[in-house]
RNA sequence: GGGCCUAUAGCUCAAUCGGUCAGAGCCCCCGGCUCAUAACCGGGCUGUUCCUGGUUCGAACCCAGGUGGGCCUACCA
């Protein structure tokens, strides 16, 4: 019997919603926990939702609800979307749960016992208001304003558990060194063990300044910080019951790139800690790449608009879920990066899913209404076999290497030779001539293949298989422990079995449908251009803006002669565009009333588009010193604005003075 | 700017160790078939494998530099 195989998706963070990013990966999981099933071995795939946290409290407290209440809701969405994309996990683990808060503190205990755990400080912006740290990069510049409170930022020493990371470098190395796979695809070890080799300082592992979060055990004014939570989920969800501890360790954790740190770096720290061997440690961390969607990047205004749960019901109530599935797995390498879109789906469907293997099914059906005697087999036959052995078994290896992609290469190869099978064979001639025993020998060979497609479509589409064998009168497949029914040959049906048949499993579009999901889905003109993004206008600040606390904000007096040392002339925009690699910089020329117009780089861009910019008349502080960006980006000035919540605005002139004229 | 990744046919992508691998599917064109969802089968078409240099008997693959793209981070004069 194989080893109990046990797959986790991260637990997401509610402070998201479920989008084709987690979509992508639960469904990696998914198929991954169903082929494996498929294959005997004794499956556990768990996902859940990371609950704790700073930002989870204020929202909480911004609707007037307790947090508990809170994540409960947003959980419960996740939970719900997973069943819409033909998901179908074993265990559903919330941070907030007993069982897991148990567990941590237990893994707490058992690190702490061992030495790893100590008391220091964390240093960090902090702001009184808020209760909370924040980065530079959350802050206002300058002067490290809150932006809730619009008061400056302390910078603050609190008291922090810490995990002593450091000491771990040359074991974890070691591990990617003995165990290469242990971080998948390969270029992405690299990346994590020069980053291990570059040096790993101890990690912050507790916060005071926020309540709903683990309590440390025996220190209860500390609870324990996000990773430290939220990575223990793999093990904590496999505790309880304690027959479910035969699944640990982990077989894979699939994770998005971007946490692939977290997962091949302190998550197996954190458990040598905790004094696990190396072969107590999870198998491998598979990191998969990104997607996009019709070539633009995910952004959260994409998020809203492209749910892969809405595509596929849009698609077809009945196999919408598992085209998108199979698009997912098919059209992106699993592993890399990928673009996924609506005219991809549509191409996929109609060609790979309708015309090769929906239509195989249908070429079948008319020959016979059951199974006839199969008889003696020819040339053609063998060649169906040897194909179908291949396919096979490339499928299989592919599967075993964590490659849907390829899998579905393999199996599409042998619904081809399927394909031309029936035409070298030619059942409709035999017939004519009234040749039956070799008709019943085609389509005997046709509906046995036919069944071991339906099960090796399974892991990808499982409604479809379902379906494919209601049409075949076959029996719905479940996975039996410790039962191979991987066909590596097709397997043998009996004659006279029934063969209901039906419609055509994926009909083909009518041309308007075809339209409207195509205008309906397409990808969102170039986002970023919209102005203060309403979507955060919404969850309004606890305090009034800056107005209302104008002590806090003040700065000192200025002599009349300080003032005038300021160069203010009014600009108009030449010209106005994007800056590579930095999001929220514009590139602008302004015409100043000098023989040549001012190029000035401004963050404005995630509040105006370039193209709103050109021939505003804007007021340009001119003798700054140049600022230099980098690249030879460099800004002779810059564009006095109004700055709150709802976004920048540009100081703009109230008629028609021209460039250069002096503001004061 | 720092770190990492990536670039192959019009499109989406393959090519285990550098050596009959420059390939598949889609699109398009031609032919065949008629069981089937105007589906299927056969054939054809398109390549300076991003650029420049290097290593090698031999490079899509290795090395150096450059350019385009992506992700993380930084930037917000």
């Amino acid at each position: 019997m194989k080893s109990p195989f046990y797959v986790t998706t991260p637990i997401y963070y509610i402070n998201d919603v479920p989008h084709l990013g987690t979509a992508y990966t639960t469904i990696a999981a998914d198929v991954l926990a169903r082929y494996a099933r498929l294959r005997g071995a004794d499956t556990w795939f768990l996902t859940g939702t990371d609950e704790h946290g700073i930002k989870v409290q204020r929202v909480a407290e911004q609707k007037g609800t307790p947090p508990q209440e809170y994540a409960d809701e947003v959980s419960a969405m996740f939970r719900a979307t997973w069943p819409r994309l033909g998901c179908a996990p074993d265990d559903f683990i919330r941070t907030s749960e007993a069982r897991h808060k148990a567990g941590v503190q237990d893994l707490w205990r058992k690190i702490r016992d061992r030495g790893d755990l100590f008391l220091g400080h964390y240093e960090g912006l902090y702001c009184v208001g808020c209760e909370a740290y924040y980065t530079e990069k959350d802050l206002k510049q300058p002067g490290n304003l809150c932006p809730i409170h619009g008061t400056a930022a302390e910078t603050v020493k609190e008291e922090s558990y810490f995990f002593r990371l450091s000491k771990y470098a040359d074991r974890l190395l070691a591990l990617y060194e003995k165990n290469p796979t242990f971080v998948q695809p390969t270029s992405r070890l690299n990346e994590v063990k020069s980053f291990v080799q570059a040096g790993l300082s101890d990690l912050s592992v507790s916060r005071t300044t926020f309540q709903w979060g683990i309590p440390v055990p025996d220190d209860a004014k500390h609870v324990m910080y996000v990773w430290f939570d939220a990575l223990s989920n793999y093990l904590t969800a496999v505790q309880e019951p304690a027959e479910r501890r035969r699944f640990w360790p982990a077989s894979v954790h699939l994770v998005g790139k971007d946490i692939l740190r977290f997962h091949a770096i302190y998550w197996p720290a954190f458990l040598m800690a905790a004094g696990y061997a190396d072969d107590e440690l999870p198998k491998q961390i598979f990191a998969h790449g990104f997607l996009t969607y019709g070539g633009q990047k995910m952004s959260k205004s994409l998020r809203n608009t492209i749910s892969p749960a809405d595509l596929a019901e849009s698609l077809s109530p009945t196999v919408g879920v598992d085209a998108v599935r199979y698009c997912l797995m098919r059209a992106i390498s699993f592993g890399q990066d990928g673009d996924f879109s609506i005219d991809d789906v549509l191409a996929r469907y109609a060609s790979e899913l309708g015309n090769s293997l929906g239509n195989l099914l249908n070429r079948v059906q008319p020959f016979a209404k059951v199974v006839p005697s199969k008889g003696v087999t020819g040339p053609l036959e063998a060649d169906l076999a040897a194909a179908h052995a291949e396919g096979a078994k490339a499928a299989a290896e592919a599967f075993d290497a964590y490659n849907p992609t390829r899998a579905l290469d393999a199996i599409w190869t042998v619904c081809a030779a399927a394909n031309v099978y029936v035409d070298k064979s030619a059942p409709w001639a035999a017939k004519k001539r009234g040749d039956d025993a070799r008709l019943g020998t085609i389509v005997a060979t046709l509906v046995e293949e036919l069944e071991a497609l339906s099960v090796m479509v399974a892991p990808v589409m499982p409604s479809v298989a379902a379906a494919m064998r209601a049409q075949l009168g076959l029996p719905a497949q479940a996975g039996v422990v410790g039962r191979d029914q991987w066909p590596f040959a097709a397997p043998t049906r009996s004659t006279g079995e029934a063969l209901p048949g039906g419609a055509p499993i994926f009909p083909r579009f009518e041309k308007e449908k075809e339209q409207e999901l195509r205008a309906r889905f397409a990808p969102p003109p170039e986002a970023g251009a919209a102005p203060a993004a309403p979507e955060k206008a919404k969850t309004p600040p606890v305090a009034a803006p800056a107005a209302v606390a104008p002590a806090a904000d003040a700065k000192p007096a200025v002599t009349y002669d300080d003032f005038a040392k300021l160069e203010l002339k009014v600009g108009v925009v030449l010209s106005a565009e994007r800056v590579k690699k930095k999001d929220k910089l514009l590139d602008l020329r302004v015409e100043i009333g000098e023989a040549e117009p001012r190029r000035i780089v401004a963050g404005i861009a995630t509040s105006y588009a370039p193209e709103a910019l050109v021939g505003k008349r804007v007021v340009v502080l001119a003798n700054l010193p140049p600022r230099e960006f980098g690249k030879g980006l460099v800004s002779q000035g810059m564009l006095l604005a109004a700055e709150d919540d709802a976004g920048i605005r540009l100081l703009t002139i109230d008629g028609e003075s021209g460039p250069g004229a002096k503001v004061r």
